[in-house]
DNA sequence: CATCATTTAATTGTCGACAATTGCCATGAA
DNA sequence: TTCATGGCAATTGTCGACAATTAAATGATG
């Protein structure tokens, strides 16, 4: 089980692949590494201080999890994510997270239920600050997601969500620097949903939750609209 | 893109890692590596007599795919499912597969849904044989869950359900020896899912393709009940 | 006889070097 | 000028050896 939690608590690592792994997917995710670039083996080799194998175990790593993208003799590149790619994402997130929140309402401890509320409570005492600062409040919606992926006492939903895509969620923030948007309704749906958990009604939690992914990913292809249209007009 | 159908159609292989890869992949899914049984690097380094360089790499990929199982300083085994995981595995499933079934139904092609409905006939044609060998008829299962999951021309859903869950599916039925069961009904249900697809009924598609595997699922569970019902009576 | 510490063997992790393939660049011909 | 061809540099793929860690075997001790 690998980090859960975005904060790297990996109190140790052991292996220098494992640590320069999860070195390069912050990188990526954070947008050090130029998304399209070419990395190259002897160069991150140096740069890390680190021999080739232990660099390519992590390289090969980071391709199944779909950050970087290798060919056969020819060299790895940080993933950039297209429109298209983007919404195939947002489809996936919808079928998965559905399916978690569903089986979340259906396994769900009081105390973890206690934890989501209180994620809640956070979400919302920072967003009372209208702190500007959109990341923490896109960080607390992603935790919100995680608990929920939690919940739902399903390991291969939890790689698959929390290992895999969510990583792949947050780099999208980044390259296509998604401010924090929608956040009003993003919370009242938020507490819709862990109503729903609460009260045990696996239908409409997974009802609700495939609509508030649904909606998120509208609300992505009205920004991008909107900034073709802005480009539109600056060029003419 | 990996190799979409189960026939090994990868003409050119360019790695050595790459060919050792998927020989694995078939030995662990055919049940040839016995599920559980603990792989060593230096032993299989000699058995296909590669270097243990492009093995480690084979390896990390069989990982990636959940075919085996590594820890760190320890070594790996071959995945062996549990009840718990390989119902895991078909919640994900219903999840994954009723959007690829919502999604197939918007975008194939009329040719796809030709090659679908040909696929059906095929699959029909030997159940009138009454072949008895289940492993066709299986196969012709998979092979019509491919073609609709690639009809969702999603690429992401293609690569999490043909290149990873559907080698576990088959990995279960050798383990399990999961025997063709209830052959007549999923016809059927194959047939009504198809309509819908070809209607562009998008919503219908979904809810039998989830239906069709939430009941695959509830059989699942049943032929377990009695398997363990058997071993308390020989028991006593 | 059981339990614990120590040693030992085997496996994994890491490294540097060599071979093979690719992409680029210069050179030359149409 | 444009295109084809050949050689060259760089990167990836592969290999064997060494170091670090783990699990088991052995022996000592209560």
């Amino acid at each position: 089980m690998n980090s859960i939690v975005p904060e790297q608590a990996a109190p140790e690592v052991r292996t220098l692949a494992e640590r320069v792994f999860h070195e390069l997917q912050d990188a990526i995710v954070r947008g050090e590494l130029e998304p399209g670039s070419k990395i190259t083996e002897p160069g991150l080799s140096k740069a890390y201080g680190i021999s080739r194998g232990p660099l390519r175990e992590a390289m090969r790593r980071l391709e199944s999890h779909r950050l970087i993208e290798r060919v056969p003799h020819v060299g790895a590149r940080v993933v950039k994510l297209s429109m298209k790619e983007l919404l195939e994402l947002f489809d996936v997130r919808e079928a998965l997270e559905s399916m978690a929140a569903r089986l979340a309402a259906e396994h769900m401890s009081t105390e973890e239920i206690a934890g989501l509320r209180k994620v809640l409570a956070l979400h919302e005492q920072q967003a009372d600050l209208k702190s500007g600062e959109a990341y923490y409040q896109r960080e607390g919606d992603l935790d919100f997601h995680y608990r929920i992926v939690l919940g739902s006492h399903n390991r291969m939903l939890m790689t698959m969500l929390c290992d895999d895509l969510y990583y792949l969620v947050r780099l999208y923030r980044t390259q296509f620097s998604a401010s924090g948007s929608r956040p009003h309704r993003a919370f009242v749906e938020h507490h819709r949903i862990v109503d729903a958990i609460e009260a045990g009604d696996a239908e409409l939690a997974e009802l609700l939750m495939r609509r508030h992914v649904s909606a998120s990913r509208a609300n992505v292809v009205d920004r991008y609209a909107t900034t073709l249209k802005q480009q539109a007009e600056a060029a003419s």
